[in-house]
DNA sequence: AACTCACATGAGAATGGTTGTCAACAAGGA
DNA sequence: TCCTTGTTGACAACCATTCTCATGTGAGTT
């Protein structure tokens, strides 16, 4: 049973530069909203930038393995992506509205969550804390 | 944009007894890992009582709703579910290799996801909090 | 610049968990 | 027993994501 691979370390493997990336990057750059990856596609489609989705989503992908982008899946099993303000472990509090997303941190939760799994044994322990609520907008 | 709807409040909209529900939650009862419908269904079938998947689906569904059973999603997105000691409030710790899960609680952690919520002026919080681990039998 | 070659891309097919459809069933009140 | 209505199950449909593989393109090398 694998219920959370620990796929953490991908060594930079100089991973290849092309447009299609360029364009993806450039417009999570300017995104704050969390997007899925048929978002994204359908945005670089308008914007003239046409990207395959197949390449869409691998870089996509690829990007999250580097650390660069943060993924969460919606209550419906989708994936959606954001490139945040800072390379450090953080968590999200997101609207369910309006999509408005605030990265904050909780070094009371890290240790809360080291100390609980170290009282019972567990190891190689990785967490997953995201908020969601209605932001002042609505 | 909805990445977390609300579905509370599921008000106990009398369901009517089954055989098929009856034989799912005694199954769900006498198990403690976390177990996709697919799974369930299959072990239903090996014990002899034989329940369409797309009941499973729709019961687990209805026992989640109404709290009877937690639900989380594994990373490659598949629901997996689980019957919990307790009605109240709680997070898990799971053993990715062999998902043996262990209830736990956070006041700390509550109270800190409450007060970024506020900080924030975001309303109706709510929180995914799990944590994934590997257990002492590994 | 021409040559090479491994990596990247894209169009479309395939996958697979989950949901929808709808006729046959069955719980429970009249 | 009869009726009404929620429930079930076999199977089709959905749809996000992954796979396939022929073609394209970085970037060294000559
Ligand atoms: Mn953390
Ligand atoms: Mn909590
Ligand atoms: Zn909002
Ligand atoms: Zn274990």
């Amino acid at each position: 049973m694998t219920i959370h691979p620990t796929d953490q370390a991908t060594a930079g493997a100089a991973r290849r530069p092309t447009r299609q990336r360029a364009a993806l990057a450039e417009l999570m750059s300017t995104t704050s909203e969390f997007l899925s990856a048929q978002d994204l596609h359908a945005k670089l489609q308008e914007r003239g930038d046409s990207v395959g989705l197949a390449t869409v989503y691998r870089n996509l992908q690829a990007m999250a393995a580097d650390g660069d982008v943060d993924v969460l899946r919606t209550d419906d099993g989708e994936c959606v992506y954001r490139s945040c303000g800072t390379e450090a472990h953080h968590h999200h509090l997101v609207c369910r509205e309006c999509g408005r997303t605030v990265e904050v941190e909780g070094p009371a939760v890290e240790t809360w969550a080291a100390e609980v799994a170290r009282q019972n044994g567990f190891s190689d322990v990785t967490h997953t804390i995201e908020l969601f609520g209605t932001c002042t907008s609505h």
